[in-house]
RNA sequence: GCCGACGUAGCUCAGCUGGUAGAGCAGCUCACUCGUAAUGAGCAGGUCAGGAGUUCGAGUCUCCUCGUCGGCUCCA
């Protein structure tokens, strides 16, 4: 955690999706004396750059300041909540007595540049507590008073420029000048302290960097995660479409759509098979109860669809333990079956509040190949080993590289004994030490009925995604009473571990095209190769082509449109098909192919025998790249 | 769910202060049979998300519903 944000708020980061949050932390007052000292020091060349990232941050801070007195300027009465800086910029929120437009962010920026040209001192005070308690009250700034009510420092600081005064711990540039190459970027509501029963104020969030050139790569980059947005690629590609009429959050995936999740599923049923997982398929529908056992309906009823029939609650399964449950109750166990593992595709159903849904990652029904895996005590570890390896085994199959591990230990309110927490978080942790990778504590982030590794995974462009998850429960086999025959003819009671490799596949699906682009690798390509006939003369040879491609187990299309070769090409290119392959005069008479690659690269007279070979490498391989020769 | 914006042809979008819809691409038809990112011409295509209201008159104004987008909150 770094001195990321200033005013005594965490700051979430101008996230690239929903999934690509990253929190960004709180500094405390002793993380800034810390600082602050450091600062005297002579530092090492390695600081530098942590140096150079917090002048950033300090000059982002300042520019906050700027923003919310050329609001305030505008708009009298405003009041001023908190203005930090975050990871990629920053924001200020505002009770604005009117709410601002899109529209009026140019104008805001204007003033901004006015109040920068005046290059105001930006001047720190401190003073008592109280004093300044006083101050924000004549001011007539009650946010500030509250936050000012629920510190504990003696003394505080205030900044001032020109007229504006704001509390806040500072670093601060010098004068307004120096605030940076500057652009406000939106509009947003949020709560007052992050508290959805507290006043939505409006958050304008802004950036700034050092140079026009840094500014101007930023608003570069951001369109080009604009064009990576799977939403936008889902389309283009013609791979899924979501349906106003049939309601939000579910999504219909067409015959291209359709055969990359088949792709992803066979993935997993047979490195779920090599593993020695048993296949299991459960109903989407079943009685209330069981939900009552697992604990469930306590804790999610209000995301749950439930219905009821006959004086009887069914619940549409959100989860697919209590069904792997069942079966593992269908007969006597013994220790000779641990572990046991039982493995589904199973789709489930959740509501989720209309303003959170976000294409294929956050759905209100998907698949999740979820596990259940029930072992004893002293199988614990190892089996979490093991899933952290088939995890990132898996992630790295389908070309990503970078993660980063999350253990979350005991929430507020969670279920079972000090003991058995004490005994799932310790088997988590060990295993994690064991399998050599760093991981960051997450305090209280963990399930009701149990803690959990979470994997985030890193995309092409830098973006964090949430993946896999291990959780370790010891509730749910107490609550379902499930046992199984020691080696001393006695009962025991088997661990579970909940665990999903690729987690939902709607989402690893949108997060796998944008991590590409929509340029997926080989393996993973709907069409992988598309035959051009030059003239109509020549389709029969181009579907002796397809044919034979096909016979190699490859995807083929022909494209018979009458049409010109540069528009079909054209056609093939956008659809971001890996090969394209021209067949003319030339090809039928020396029984080659043209190969040509969606990079634009092409290569003529080749056999086909060569690019038959050469395309198989590249699945088997299941390359990332298009090296096919 | 909350704050804000938005929803016009399959897609991308235009349509000023209200006067019963327009382009490009895609589609279809015809001609062209073409060599590595758009051949040409013609045709067809919309109850302006849905509903209610204001008005002589609503794509344009108001309200409700559905959906989408940016955030907030939430995510077993």
């Amino acid at each position: 955690m770094g001195p990321d944000a200033f005013c005594g708020q965490p700051g979430r980061t101008l996230s690239g999706g929903a999934g690509g949050r990253t929190g960004v932390g709180v500094i405390s007052a002793r993380q800034l004396s810390v600082w602050r000292a450091r600062k005297a020091e002579s530092m090492s060349a390695a600081e530098t750059k942590r140096e150079a990232l917090e002048a950033r941050q300090t000059m982002r801070h300042s520019a906050a300041h700027v923003l919310a007195q050329a609001v305030r300027d505008f708009y009298p009465g405003t009041k001023l909540a908190i203005g930090p800086a975050i990871e990629e910029g920053f924001y200020y929120d505002l009770d604005i007595p009117v709410s601002i437009k899109p529209d009026d962010l140019g104008a805001i920026e204007e003033r901004m540049r006015a109040i920068a040209a005046e290059a105001l001192p930006l001047r720190r005070e401190e003073l008592s507590r109280q004093a300044a308690l006083e101050l924000f009250h004549e001011l007539e700034e009650p946010f500030k008073v509250e936050l000012l009510e629920d510190m504990e420092d003696e003394t505080v600081s205030i900044y001032r420029h020109g007229d504006f005064a704001d509390l806040c711990r500072g670093p601060h540039v010098e004068d307004t000048s120096r605030i940076g190459s500057f652009k406000l970027l939106s509009i947003a509501g949020a709560y007052w302290r992050g508290d959805e029963k507290r006043p939505m104020l409006q958050r304008i969030y802004g950036t700034s960097f050092a140079t026009p050139q840094e500014l101007q790569d930023f608003l570069t980059m951001r369109e080009e995660a604009e064009k990576r947005d799977h939403r936008r690629l889902g389309k283009e590609l013609d791979l899924f479409s979501f349906h106003e009429e049939a309601g939000a959050g579910v999504v219909f995936y067409h015959p291209r759509g359709a055969i990359l999740r088949g792709i992803v599923e066979d993935f997993l049923k047979e490195e779920h098979r090599k593993r020695g997982y048993q296949m299991v398929i459960t109903p989407h529908l079943f009685k209330g109860d069981l939900w009552n056992i697992s604990g469930h309906l306590d804790y999610y009823v209000d995301n749950m669809y439930t219905l009821e029939k006959e004086g009887t609650q069914y619940v549409v399964k959100p989860m697919n333990c209590p069904g792997h449950m069942l079966i593992y109750k269908t007969k006597p166990r013994s220790y000779r079956d641990m572990p046991l593992k039982y493995f589904e595709l199973g789709t489930v159903y959740r509501y989720e509040r209309s303003g959170v849904l976000h294409g294929l990652l956050r759905m209100r029904g998907f698949t999740q190949d979820d596990a259940h895996i029930f072992c004893t005590d002293e199988q614990l570890e190892e089996q979490i080993i093991e899933c952290l390896d088939f995890a990132l085994y898996s992630l790295r199959a389908f070309g990503f590289e970078e993660f980063k591990l999350y253990l979350s230990t005991r929430p507020e309110g969670s279920v079972g004994s000090d003991a058995v927490w004490e005994r799932s978080t310790q088997a988590l942790a060990d295993a994690l030490q064991h399998y050599g990778m760093e991981y960051e504590v997450d305090p209280g982030e963990g399930v009701f009925y149990g803690p959990k590794i979470d994997v985030k995974l890193k995309d092409a462009i830098g973006r964090y995604w949430q993946g896999p998850t291990i959780q370790v429960d010891f509730n749910m086999p107490e609550r379902f009473q499930i046992t199984y025959a020691g080696a001393d003819n006695r009962p025991h009671q088997p661990v579970m571990i909940h665990r999903v490799v690729l987690a939902g596949i709607e989402r690893f699906l949108g997060v796998l095209i944008e991590h590409y682009g929509g340029a997926l690798p080989v393996w993973l390509s709907p069409v992988q190769v598309m035959v051009i006939p030059v003239a109509d003369r020549h389709l029969e040879y181009a579907l002796g082509l397809k044919e034979q491609l096909e016979a190699r187990g490859i995807r083929v299309e022909v494209d018979d449109d009458h049409q010109t070769v540069n528009l079909k090409i054209r056609n093939s290119q956008l659809q971001k098909v890996p090969f394209t392959l021209v067949a003319g005069d030339r090809e039928v008479e020396g029984g080659t192919v043209s190969v040509r690659l969606r990079t634009g690269e092409d290569v003529r007279g080749v056999s086909l025998e060569e690019f038959e070979e050469g395309i198989s490498k590249l699945v088997d391989s299941r390359s990332t790249g298009l090296e096919w020769r």
